[in-house]
DNA sequence: GAAAGAATCGACCGCCTGGTCGGTTGGTTG
DNA sequence: CAACCAACCGACCAGGCGGTCGATTCTTTC
């Protein structure tokens, strides 16, 4: 407190803005070439470090490969939680989730991709921690779709199934999506939101 | 003709059935490690035989990979192919499409993944191969929604985004599809269907 | 039974990886 | 100035990897 500088414009905090740096770098790599085609080596280069010195930030590559984890489900349930007390209604609630993910395609694409793809590497203990929160975050997914069936606003038998299905919908695009195509996250967001509600059938036969 | 005994029936072919064990086995532990922590000492094991024997009947790891990836491909442009001349309803052909994808989660578990996580890392020119089958089944499924739409059963106007979700919504499966889940494929086939299809809103407001 | 080729493998190689060690620098405290 | 500690790194290591070599066995063909 009396001695630490609180935030001077450069360096916010030191080391943690420098154990940021590294996991950023690491992600743009791991989205590249993959995590187990991403030496410790690269990712230094890419820091602007040596080697020895990565570990004076992260005790193993699969520390920095947790961090990638954390950050991600953490931003995708903040985002959701706060659009909850914004008490916002069953539409905005599914869509708002849909484009939070579409958007992280953007502006977090390595950590998408590992997210994905990677979370079996990780070390038991911390994917128990991850798996929890990934849980946690379909949880409440599944019960936007419960509340709007128990208000008569949505039609469906299996929550978690249906919850699957559109995770799969907007989750997949990590495949697919590019910055440079002709639609941003929000609008694929809403046209998936539409195909979800409104369905592909013409209304009233 | 004259010499090779046509497939009795303990040995169909010989080599080539070989060739299908191996495969068979590097796509069960594909499955598991993933493709980049799965070794060859480890397929020549499950293949019973020794790792310079693998090299009798590929050239390379990435020729088992490759191998895997037409086999997975193959299989779903085949089938579809064969629903379109049985030249069954809308319904049927998209239902069923799906229905192909998420019995191959069962029956194919290893040809999936690697299908899906693994294509980046395959040599640049069958990596185009492998592309241009994958685009050849997008594409059969975008005529599936464009006739639909033409026919009038269907309303979109973006057929493309719209497969691409249908195929976030099956391929994701991938990601949670368990053998021993209460649904079968063609069942959560029929739910997505019907999702798509139908939507979640109550019809006629 | 000789020749040929398919199928097999023990031993080996160069390379790269994640990770370690021991030591240096440089700013901050008393 | 002395002590301390965070930050840093050149050099090194054991281990595992994909892949090769040379030689051997088995099977088929004439």
């Amino acid at each position: 407190m009396t001695t630490t500088p609180e935030s001077p414009p450069s360096t916010p905090s030191g080391a943690d803005q420098r154990r940021n740096e590294i996991v950023a770098s690491a992600a743009r790599l791991f989205d590249e070439f993959g995590y187990g085609n991403t030496s410790m080596q690269q990712i230094a280069i890419a820091a602007q470090m040596a080697k020895p010195t990565l570990y004076h930030y992260f005790s193993a590559k699969d520390a920095i490969l947790f961090q990638v984890h954390e950050e991600f489900i953490d931003i995708l349930i903040r985002q959701f939680r706060g659009r909850a007390l914004r008490s916002t209604g069953l539409r905005d609630r599914l869509v708002g989730a849909m484009t939070d993910i579409l958007t992280l395609m953007d502006t977090h694409r390595g950590h998408v991709r590992v997210f994905f793809e990677h979370h079996r590497e990780l070390p038991a203990e911390q994917q128990r921690l991850i798996r929890a929160k990934r849980d946690e975050y379909e949880a409440m997914l599944v019960g936007v779709l419960e509340d709007g069936r128990a208000r008569g606003e949505l039609i469906l038998d299996q929550p978690r199934l249906t919850a699957l299905g559109i995770f799969g919908m907007c989750n997949w695009a990590y495949q697919w999506y590019s910055r440079d195509g002709a639609l941003a996250p929000a609008e694929i967001a809403e046209r998936f939101g539409s195909v979800v509600l409104d369905g592909l059938s013409p209304r009233g036969d």
